[in-house]
DNA sequence: ACAATCGTGTAATGGATATTACACCTTCGC
DNA sequence: GCGAAGGTGTAATATCCATTACACGATTGT
């Protein structure tokens, strides 16, 4: 019982820092954020922050990996159902809209960018574990259709990268520099797709 | 005599002032250079960059809009030289990468994103003096051919927008998060550009 | 050549904050 | 209940840096 419950204290002392210092970093950015005040939201003292996160870098490190949700098995889920590909394509655009422009990821997008000015590799490393899992997905359902015989113009790679650039990139772009961006409507959304339809040569 | 070599001199140290800004900007982030680095980079003394820029901030805002180039007017001279649309947008797309994927530029836009956490009036300056101008004038072509009888699938800001998307956007996040990106190669955008004929009804 | 103007270099000032040290108190096993 | 282990709060430490103050020297118009 010492160690489930140790665990658990440390567990929820762990989250509720976390927490604090994400909403901070997120509204003031990581170099404004103290930890003074972070310990003031999160309860608990500094000296917990260093032992359990080394230092602040420690700190933002574990905010922005906390859950890195792979975006592949996402996608694959969606290639696996069983419809036609413009369907399916239609159907993956919204959720590539609420994994896109969700204020929290657009929010840690701009803290990790702003980082990656000092340190290349926290945002090679983020990209790696975001963009590129989607972009990856993308691929190997292009592929999948080519494989059973669907007619594609142009190969997968350029499909998905043109897919991610033409449904979101631009809002994304938006989003990132203003901070929110407002949910596409209906009509823009089945605008881009049927674009992209007719561009890749899937039109039924 | 006087007050032209007065301003020359000026003008002399307050652009060696701004060069040495941009660059320890874009190497370090705006946050962790600080106005010793710049003055012992540039010359010249403190006291100097106080009197020309106010403070800290009103040398990056200096930095930032100090050419900004209005895409509106480049775009116009593409669309007025008479070739296709077609031809034009092929010559047009090797344009936007030299503008969106310049390293200078990106490197620019790095900070204005990092600097939007804590300001957004900041980031909304800037992009509407870039993006938004490149948009609009995009939209401006497509809307002239429009008016010329030209069959578009989808509306001109809809198609400015796509094509925004399409040719640039995901390379441009790209490079925003790695910092730098290979130029695309001549097929690549190729492909691109008739994936979007092809989506606008534009093909040939 | 002279005196005034203005940039220049140096050196405070003053505040902020990451990080550490330390003494206290809670919590848990026995 | 008791003692140990470890979290907690507070208070230093120590550095860093924007900003200001000041005295010096160069440059210019007369």
């Amino acid at each position: 019982m010492n160690d489930e419950f140790e665990c658990d204290r440390l567990d929820r002392r762990r989250r509720a820092i976390m927490d604090a210092a994400r909403a901070l970093f997120t509204e003031q950015g990581f170099e404004r954020t103290t930890l003074g005040q972070i310990v003031e939201r999160a309860g608990g003292s500094l000296a917990t922050v260093y032992k359990l996160f080394g230092n602040k870098e420690g700190l933002l490190d574990a905010v922005v990996f906390d859950k890195a949700v792979s975006g592949e098995n996402l996608i694959r889920e969606f290639a696996d159902c069983g419809a036609s590909p413009a369907n399916t394509l239609r159907r993956l655009a919204a959720v590539l809209y609420e994994r896109f422009l969700d204020p929290k990821d657009v929010a840690l997008v701009r803290i990790v960018i702003a980082r990656s000015i000092e340190d290349a590799d926290f945002a090679r490393r983020f990209f790696e574990t975001t963009a590129m899992h989607t972009r990856k997905g993308l691929e190997q359902m292009f592929a999948r259709w080519e494989a059973q015989g669907v007619r594609l113009h142009g190969p997968p790679d350029m499909l998905a990268e043109v897919f991610l650039g033409l449904m979101v990139s631009d809002m994304q772009t938006d989003a990132i520099s203003h901070g929110v961006v407002a949910r596409p409507s209906a009509e823009r959304i089945a605008a881009r797709i049927e674009f992209f339809l007719r561009g890749a040569g899937l039109e039924e």
